[in-house]
Formats: C-alpha cells, sequence, structure tokens
DNA sequence: TTCACCTTTCAGGATTTGCTGAAGGGTGGT
DNA sequence: ACCACCCTTCAGCAAATCCTGAAAGGTGAA
C-alpha cells in the first residue's frame, strides 16, 4: 500500500529487468541496430559488431529470454527483430541522454567539425543528420522506425520536407530504398538515409545552408545556415551563438 | 570509422552506464520519486523506500557520482535533486515500456479493479488517475515534472482539462498545492495529485463516468466512462477488445 | 562545550555476471 | 550420403556488484 522497494513488484522488476539488458555495450548496440536498421541474421550483428559468434550468441540468448527480440527461422538463417516497438522509445531516450551525463573530459571539448556534419555516401550525417531525422519524424513527414522493417515510410505531413526544401514530387525511388534509418556512430541515434536522404542533403545545398569541400567528407555550416538551420531543426544546437559573426571560432563551451 | 562496439566511444560509455544506473531497484525507485514528486533529503528517500541509511547511501553516492543527481546542502539536511531533466524521459519510457516485456504470467491476467482506477486520498489513481495524468501532459494542459520542483505548473493550453469537464475558473487552490504528481507504485508513472486532481476526479463523478462506492477506494467504470474515457484519454485502454479505428495515434498501443 | 542527529565511508564476504574455448544439433548444397 | 555452414550450449575462471555492520565527519540545539 505504501511505498516500499518490493523487487517482486512486477512492473518494477519489468523496468530493472530491462534497463540491465540495456546496460552492456554489445546487447545495447545490437538492439539499437535493430530498432534503427529493421531485421538482422546473426552473423550480421556479429559482423557489424566484430565480436564472435558464441559471445553475441549468449547476449542474444538473454535478449530472447526476455523476450526483447524475437527470432524466426528462415532456411538456415536465424533472423532476429525487436519484439515491441516500444523498446525503440527506451533505446532513443538512452541515447539522447548521451552528451548531459557522459563522464571522462570535462569542461569544453569542441565538437570536432565532422561530429557537427559530415556526409554518408550522398546523404548528411553527424548532430546534422540526426537532427534532420529527428524533426522530420517528430512533425509527421516520416514515420518512426519500428525495429521491423529496414524501410521507412512516409508519414502524413510532408509540410516538414517542403520547409527544407524538398520537392518531393521530384523524388523517384529507383533501385534503391526511398528512406531508411543508419544508425549513426557517433551520437548513437538514426539519420536519414536513401534516395530522400541524398534529396535532402541536395536541397540544402541548394540553398546555401552547408557547402561541401571536394573529397571531403565534413560539411561546413554557411552563416546562412547557422542562423536558419537552428530554426528549422529544433534538435540542432546554434554551434557559438556569439555576437561576433567569426567563421575562424570553432570553441563551442556548452554544457 | 565502420561499426563496431568499442566500450570507450563516449556516447556507448554514457548510454549504457545510465542502465547500469537504472538497473537496481532501489536506485530506479529513488530517481523515479525524484523525478516525480520533486527533491528530498536523503532520509526522506529513506523511509519511503524503507531501506537502511547506509544502504541507500552507497546507491545515492554512485549516483552522485554519475553526476545523475545533485546535493546540496541545507542545515544539517543534504537536499537531492535530478540533475538534468533529461532523466525523467529515459525513466518515463522505461516504466511505459513496462507490462509488454514483464516476464512472469504470461497471457491474460484480468487487471485488478484498483489497478485500473481507485482513489488516492481524493484525487484519482491506478491506470486511469496515470492516464489522466499522461493526457493533460501530452495536450500540453499541464507542464512534465522535472524532477527540481515538487508542485507542477499548468501549461499553455488548458483544453485538456475542459474536456474531462474541469472549470479552471472554480479551482481556488487553499493552503493546499494546486497541482502534484504523485508516483504510482502499481504503475510506476505518475499521476495527478492536489487540488487540481481534486478537481478532475469531481468532474469525472460529476459527469458519470465513474462511481465510487462508500468507503471503497476502488473505482467502478459505468457504461458511459468505458465508451468515452478511452476517447479522452488515448493512453487509457478500452476494457474489452474493440476495432477502435483511430490511426491517428502517435504511439502504437500493442497488447 | 556536549549531546543528538544526519550523512558518509570503509572492509568483509556472498552472489551474480561475462568471457573464452570447445563441443553439440540442424540446415542446405553437392 | 557427405560436407560446409549457421547457430546454440556447456564448463570453468576472472571480474564486478551488492549487502551487512561498524565507525567516522559534520551540523544544530541545549
Amino acid at each position: 500500500m505504501t511505498g516500499w522497494v518490493d523487487p517482486d513488484d512486477p512492473a518494477l522488476a519489468a523496468a530493472t529487468s530491462l534497463a540491465r539488458e540495456l546496460a552492456d555495450p554489445i546487447r545495447l548496440t545490437a538492439l539499437q541496430l535493430l530498432a534503427v536498421e529493421g531485421p538482422h541474421t546473426m552473423t550480421q550483428l556479429a559482423d557489424a559488431l566484430r565480436v564472435s559468434a558464441p559471445r553475441l550468441g549468449n547476449h542474444l540468448a538473454r535478449l530472447r529470454a526476455r523476450e526483447l527480440v524475437t527470432v524466426e527461422q528462415r532456411g538456415r538463417h536465424v533472423v532476429y527483430r525487436l519484439a515491441s516497438p516500444d523498446t525503440v522509445d527506451v533505446l532513443t531516450a538512452l541515447a539522447r541522454h548521451g552528451r548531459p551525463a557522459a563522464p571522462g573530459p570535462r569542461s569544453a571539448r569542441p565538437p570536432s567539425p565532422a561530429e557537427v556534419a559530415r556526409t554518408c555516401y550522398d546523404h548528411c550525417a553527424g548532430r546534422l543528420g540526426v537532427a534532420v531525422f529527428a524533426t522530420l519524424v517528430e512533425r509527421g513527414a516520416l514515420l518512426a522506425p519500428d525495429g521491423q522493417h529496414d524501410e521507412l515510410r512516409l508519414g502524413p505531413d510532408p509540410s516538414a520536407l517542403a520547409d527544407l526544401g524538398v520537392d518531393l514530387d521530384a523524388v523517384r525511388p529507383g533501385r534503391r530504398k526511398l528512406a531508411t534509418a543508419c544508425l549513426d556512430r557517433n551520437h548513437r541515434l538514426p539519420h536519414l538515409g536513401g534516395v530522400l536522404g541524398a534529396a535532402v542533403l541536395d536541397a540544402l545545398l541548394a540553398d546555401g545552408l552547408v557547402r561541401r569541400a571536394d573529397g571531403e567528407r565534413a560539411l561546413t555550416l554557411t552563416d546562412s545556415g547557422a542562423r536558419n538551420l537552428p530554426v528549422l531543426l529544433p534538435d540542432f544546437p546554434a554551434p557559438p551563438a556569439d555576437p561576433a559573426p567569426d567563421p575562424t571560432t570553432t570553441t563551442a563551451a556548452e554544457r
């Protein structure tokens, strides 16, 4: 009746049990991959994580026992999927927490340009790519990944894409997928890939918000981009936020 | 460059470290209390959790080391607060996951009436109280708790309260607080207390959506309530199986 | 100052967790 | 039938985690 920490309380046990599964780098990364990039077979996971099969297998057995993942026999392969879409919420909340409580080098470590914005093949990654993805999902232009499919579908309200300068009618998926979620290994959050991701990058370049040096993967924000991108993308932090427009400054003492 | 599970990756380390802190019943409950009901002193926490001071102290030392909580000396008391409001998101995501992954009695265990709806002093608790709170926050009638204050403030859009039949002008906080968040020990999620919580219960009773038997804490849903409450409160599950052709929900409520 | 209290820290031992390496079922291709 | 491959499981050892009980800072009140 009163408040007491009872380890057998089903709600409490479920929460701590889930947290314990997420408290291991291998299990967490495997779940993030399943959540963001859809179903994987075990060797795909073992290859992506660069760990031995038995080691991964033990962790997958745990995840299966807690029914966090489901398995499906397909020939001699075993396909793993996230069991519940709710798990995605927990994973993103965990990843979003990320920086603020990050232990280690405290005080101003200026983020590298590649950490802020860079290209991943033909679409944008880094903080910018993550913010693009989050905004599109938030505003209903894109349906959030559910960990069960590897291709994303469009949402009911495409206005967010129009605001970014993307002409949706001009985007034609050829043999490539329209939109995929790609786990950003720096930020542990999804960024937008596929034909749509390329269209967003093209639009940002055409509007002069970012600039790309030939042969470089890092993207640099133009003055216009520094002004307008934080408005378009609520999650995208304004870089140094100082009145002096100094293109050489890179020290942002946030945190 | 490629995806590799590197335990020193700051984002990954931060996420697993946070998950590990949440993986203990005492730490999790303590954080939930701080997140939902505002600052506590250590003895208040030890009393609420019914654990010895040294045992709690060890856990609080961990939380302080990871900077999940902050401490403030006030006389000979030490006040603990949540360090970052972001932590609340992780806690609610964890708690919401709750049931789906709950190990133990699988398949239909009919929820007891008190688990669905009951009174807590003069306001409603249980699943109904939790859904009321979630809806008010979701629709902007109430500001989500931040773990730093113990009284809630109203949000920008009071329409959700009007929809529940509450006349906000008639609610006058006397010596009691207007609105507080109360950790529902069954569901590990906040429900609404304070004068506003009482007003909501009065409105539900006046509209004939729920009925209260004298001297009983359990609330029973009327037929009208069973029809209308799932419409008013998206998170509130309809008791029997129903087709519910409503694709507008942002989060799919499975199971 | 002295006392009472709140809070923190320490050392010991029991339990749990995680990795390595090898062996045990199943499936599909030849 | 055989072989190659994918996946799972097992045993043993190393490491981390957690609880109990006692003792050590500080603070405010008498």
